[in-house]
DNA sequence: CTAGGGTTAG
């Protein structure tokens, strides 16, 4: 009979279309008896096939309880089946095959019968198709239950139709008492908020008779996901009751808003509070570390993890947010170490790890890794292709960069978004290749974004190219007017090729726009995790009169190597004796002083710098690197920057 | 049946 059965629906799966056939719908159906009027022995059995349906956990198994209730007759127990459809949805079999037949084999069907059919085409993303059941399930004078509305608005929510949703949100009104049903409400908000209609959302909220802790929660996180925190943590307070998802969402919302400080705040108030933490709290702890990219943090969360029982070799998400934060923090070596312990891998893993290489000058390392995971069943994503072309950009290999690009669509099945043209705009203007490089940007099927002409800008600045930086340049400031970044850097392009000219007229169109130079800054971790700044020019520093000294002294040996100042990038209109002073106070230099001062010979120094690094301190740092034998670690607004024996891992690209 | 998660660019 199991056997028989499995044919027949086998065959049935392929044959019977997806789209409802209008034949089938209009046999006559009839509604069933309800549960309570059923005879006690009746409701005795099909409690206990529910019950074993419950404990079912392949599909083989479902089928030998169906076979089980067709040999004994029970082909009109309705309850049970409607229980064997909803099993059956839950393990993606096609709803127009085999839930569909069981469906169709009973007379008298009832709300719940129905209802699973709803929810099966809806879950499978077969919303018309749904909706239309629906229609049916009225027409046929059969009530609808709560979760027939609850399936209706999840599936509105995935394919983002809040016009469908706003009909059957009526529906709910009409039928009567749905509206006011928590689960109903609760689905509704969701629907609307995925719809990006969070006004209607929060409307819905503010009316609703009866609100719990998933009400509170689903706001609060769609004014996170809109950058709101603000109107998130007034609702946060206002929650009479929070639990630990509430919480979680609060912390993740700061992290997600590049709020980290916050986010780490209201994890400790959340700790204070005693609430439990599991592991999705943590990935939004870790995050945020990410983003502060300090040691000292990184090391405090592995602890907190390792308190809480997570293993990150165990816990796929939390150990790639783990590789993405030890990457972040300057440590490539610790990322790996997570990396290579972790007993599953996904494309997350994988993706964190490679951008990992990329963003440390390893290239090769990032191209090896993609390669091994093409070896795997894991498959790229769009995210993990900006990794393995910046590894690329990095590297120099543009024909490596083009094939890759290339075979995203062909071989993957990715189509490359404007990012993914950004890095090939990158790869072609770091080698040189300017005149491609623009005819890329002009002729790119998309729409070119800031980042394609940022590059662009970014590669006249390595090769001096002031024609193609003012096109470039042109771009940048209809679509960034406010950007200050861009205006530096095609102030100092003009200044490099000797247009003085043009790079003052720079400089006054900046401060007639009123923009001012962000203050640069570099900071560096000392012993006791204690942090230290420090700001261009700055000499407020008690030691400074001792940083200066020994930048003096790194000068003198530097200069015997052939170094030589690298003064053309200064517009400034000063002499060169005060161009030179300028230079030697630069942020990053303050902080490499007080760091070869300050830290013990054998450990690296790990600088950080809130803007590019400067092409004078990439040099000088360099040869400080060989004179003093310590390892140098730069973390820079773009990227790590390992100084070792006189050579960056950037390869002078950055 | 309803709520919180990790990767990306100049």
């Amino acid at each position: 009979m199991v056997a028989f059965f499995g044919k027949l629906s086998k065959s049935l799966v392929s044959f019977i279309p997806k789209q409802l056939s209008q034949e089938i719908l209009s046999q006559k159906p009839q509604t069933a008896v309800p549960f309570s009027q059923l005879q006690e022995q009746r409701k005795i059995l099909e409690s206990k096939l529910v019950s074993i349906l419950d404990g079912c956990n392949s599909v083989t198994q479902i089928q030998q309880v169906h076979a089980h209730i067709l040999r004994n007759g029970l082909d009109q127990c309705c309850y049970v089946l409607a229980k064997l459809v909803r099993m059956l949805t839950k393990f993606e079999v096609p709803v127009g095959g085999y839930p569909r037949l069981v469906f169709e084999q009973v007379r008298y069907r009832n709300p719940f019968l129905w209802t699973a059919l709803v929810r099966g085409y809806s879950v499978q993303g077969f919303v018309k198709e749904s909706v239309f059941l629906y229609g049916c399930m009225r027409r046929e004078g059969i009530g609808p239950v709560s979760f027939t509305f609850t399936a209706l608005f999840k599936a509105c929510g995935e394919i983002l139709d809040v016009n469908l949703g706003r009909q059957i949100h009526a529906q709910t009104i009409l039928v009567g008492g749905f509206a006011s049903d928590l689960f109903v409400g609760n689905t509704m908000i969701d629907m609307y908020v995925k719809c990006g209609c969070l006004d209607s959302g929060r409307k819905l909220f503010d009316e609703m008779p009866e609100r719990d802790v998933i009400s509170w929660t689903e706001l609060i996180v769609a004014y996170a996901k809109n950058g709101n925190m603000e109107s998130a943590g007034q609702l946060f307070d206002e929650l009479p009751v929070k639990d630990m998802v509430a919480w979680t969402a609060m912390v993740t919302g700061y992290a997600q808003n590049a709020q980290p400080r916050e986010a780490l705040e209201f994890f400790e108030r959340m700790q204070n509070a005693g609430v439990k933490v599991d592991d999705v709290t943590l990935v939004g702890v870790i995050s945020a570390c990410a983003q502060l990219g300090a040691a000292k943090y990184a090391n405090w969360v592995r602890e907190v993890a390792e308190s809480s029982g997570f293993v990150p070799a165990k816990n796929v998400v939390i150990g790639s947010a783990l590789i993405d934060m030890y990457s972040k923090c300057g440590s490539l070596e610790d990322a790996c170490k997570v990396f290579e312990a972790m007993e599953e891998r996904n494309v997350f893993s994988y993706s964190s790890m490679i951008a990992g290489f990329a963003v440390h000058g390893r290239p090769h390392d990032a191209l090896q890794l993609f390669n091994e995971m093409l070896d795997t069943e894991t498959k790229p994503n769009r995210v993990t292709f900006i990794g393995v072309l910046t590894a690329c950009s990095h590297a120099g290999m543009a024909e490596e960069g083009r094939q890759i690009f290339a075979s995203m669509e062909e071989r993957f099945g990715v189509p490359p978004s404007a990012d993914h043209y950004v890095c090939m705009v990158d790869l072609l203007g770091r080698v040189g290749q300017l005149e491609e490089a623009l005819h890329l940007a002009e002729t790119m099927p998309l729409e070119p974004n800031a980042g394609v002409w940022g590059a662009l800008l970014g590669a006249c600045r390595i090769h001096g190219n002031p024609d193609i930086a003012e096109i470039a340049a042109s771009h940048l400031f209809k679509m960034e007017p406010n950007a200050i970044g861009n205006y530096v850097l095609l102030s100092n392009i003009y200044a490099s090729a000797r247009q003085w000219d043009d790079a003052s007229r720079i400089r006054k169109l900046m401060r007639a726009k009123g923009l001012r130079k962000n203050p640069a800054c570099s900071w560096l971790e000392a012993k006791k995790g204690v942090v230290y700044e420090f700001f261009a020019g700055d000499l407020t520093h008690p030691e400074s009169s001792k940083i200066m000294q020994v930048l003096e002294d790194l000068l003198d040996r530097l200069k015997i190597n052939g170094y030589r100042p690298h003064l053309s990038a200064m517009a400034y209109d000063v002499s060169d004796e005060d161009k030179k002073r300028l230079l030697l106070t630069h942020s990053e230099k303050l902080a490499l002083g007080f760091g070869l001062l300050g830290t013990s010979s054998d450990s690296s120094i790990r600088i950080m710098k809130n803007l590019r690094i400067c092409e004078d301190c990439h040099l000088f740092i360099c040869g400080a690197s060989q004179i003093t034998g310590r390892e140098i670690i730069v973390r820079d607004n773009m990227r790590f920057h390992h100084f070792r024996d006189g050579q960056c891992s950037c390869g002078n690209f950055w």
